[in-house]
DNA sequence: GATGAATGAGCATTCATTCAT
DNA sequence: GATGAATGAATGCTCATTCAT
């Protein structure tokens, strides 16, 4: 009951956290769009950053939900990674404003957020790291390699979203399979993976 | 005169936004720091925003001269970029503080600052797209792979300032060459130019 | 509630601005004055101008009602205006510090109480432009009489207020009268009106 | 030397208190406006209010000056009110500005300026009443007449030049000479003189 | 359990005035 | 005599948090 509540709320200050962004987000402004009082809200959260916290992770879970969803279960691991892009750029157009929270307030939101941040990325990177078993000379890569191609892409994502321009970003989805996966097989191989690419599924 | 003293505030602001933070940072501190009345912070800067940005751009000019001056001039371009990224780290080590301006906080100063560092990333990115003549498949890599790989590298470089890891940051130069050239030179090549390095100068 | 504690604070701050002066007026004057937080203050009013527009039209609106209140139903015209009048200076020396919004501060709070002063004068000019129907010669009476009538006497009052000297006012009576009728009933009759006159009824 | 540079200054300021109003006219911008530093400011005045005083007894005695010789030496009293009016009235048409500080600004700019503009009118009222002479029933009018019309009349400029409708005001004088003297001259004789008067000369 | 009125510390900013040069 | 850089007290206002009802 009382984790329902929250919940309502939290999902709630999504929006508003998005459109005003982290700090110009004050307690009214969220007490008023979730339809609470302030008490209720002091007795549900320990306050804006952790409500903000609260709405990052979910936002988080679900789309790792939906993304493990659409994975293509016993397809080989560039598929399944084309796949987990592919939903989730899909995911980002579909909601621009969840995709705000995620890639651009978080990074204003303080230093706990941020470090939530990097721990996402983080599991982004281990991710991709199991690459390497695909590669001959995985032994050869630089080491901070998926590191880079996972935050860069983070960038890449966040300039879009800042600049509003998510409509078509879909559209970026060869390129980014090109940056991750062309270090562990190649570029004849990951043009063959684009290739053999079925039109994208409008969500 | 005018100009002197805006410079010196400016400048000592440096240490008090990298010690608090941007957000952190209060008019307060920062007249206490800077050893200035309020009312001349005022006359001589727009306010807390303005600082930062100068102070931002104070930062990013030295250190561009300084890379600048330590490019062998008629060097061949992958061995520009190792100086380039060579004397970065060493700056980034020897000034961290000056450091977390540019990489940490300007990404929580507000839109303007956020534009800003994405302009300082955009001249990297322009820079590093020249490899592209030296690369035999230059058109197959991805357009967007300059931008993924510089800021791709930035995020690394933030995770360092902002864990304090900042002491023996000379030693991802081989990492960030690997990243950075490889898509051109291949990776043998990028090998030897590692491979030919000297021992990095400490600062 | 929220209404009453608003006029409340209004309330209170009708002493202090007559007191201290608009200008003079802090919000810390107010808050202390009022017994009441900054922040209260800022959640039931827009500020000090909002503050100070609001104290003027109760005042206004309460001394309209008991002027309203004090006429004599069925009199002719000119006994109602005397009758007004006699009211309004006996209001004025009941409450000084009510006089001195209505007639002094109201002058110095800026354009938009200037402008309702003014409007308050041309309710009460319209008003008096009634005794032209009493007028034989009505049409050769200067069209800007009633405006010069009314505020001259509003300036005569404003003169009593800011030179204290608000106890004997009400025997400006029948100097009143005659400027405000004579144009209309001419000497004789306003004479007859003043000597017919009881003597003024102290508050 | 030191007066005429006092002169200078206050003269230059003329414009900016009409323009910016007493309360929204800093020291900055009197010092930027009359191309004077600040420590010469204080050197030869005492603060803003000092410098607004100056302002207006300096518009005031030009006034009175440019009005008097405006005078018909031998005329009759009557033709001289007129005379009077209509300089007045130009004048506010020509020097709008100056009109703004005698009749507005004034108003708001402290206790000692509102004493010196009641100062002024006292002087006009003391001229106006020597209409009495004239009058056989002088001793039957209100002995607050002149201030009521004198005061009344001032208002009414003060609302022509605060909406900016300064351009017609000459029109006024039929009113404002019917206001003025119908008590001592009675209106039949009131009307003859507004009759024969000349069209007014533009300045 | 829920409410929202009340709090007041904290902040950015302005501006009259001084005084060393 | 003239300058204008420097001062800092004073002010209006915001907003996270508490607590009596």
């Amino acid at each position: 009951m009382e984790e329902h509540q929250r919940d309502r709320i939290v999902d709630a200050t999504i929006e508003i956290f998005a459109k005003r962004g982290y700090q110009g987000t004050t307690i009214d402004h969220i007490v008023a769009g979730a339809r609470v009082g302030v008490g209720s809200f002091y007795a549900l959260l320990d306050g804006k950053e952790d409500c903000f916290l609260r709405a990052y992770d979910r936002i988080v879970a679900a789309a790792s939900e939906l993304i493990a969803a659409a994975l293509p279960p016993a397809a080989p691991w560039p598929q399944r990674v084309r796949a987990a892009v592919r939903t989730l750029l899909e995911l980002i157009a579909a909601e621009p404003l969840r995709a705000r929270i995620v890639l651009v307030e978080v990074q204003t939101a303080g230093p706990i957020a941020l470090a939530r941040y990097q721990a996402t990325l983080d599991e982004l990177i281990a991710l991709l790291r199991h690459g390497r078993e695909l590669s001959p000379h995985a032994a050869e890569l630089p080491s901070t390699l998926e590191e880079a191609n996972v935050s860069g892409i983070a960038w890449l994502l966040h300039q879009q979203v800042v600049m509003g321009e998510v409509d078509g970003i879909e559209q970026l989805l060869p390129d980014l399979l090109g940056i991750l996966l062309e270090p562990y097989l190649g570029e004849a191989e990951v043009q063959r993976l684009i290739s053999s690419e079925p039109a994208p599924v409008s969500a």
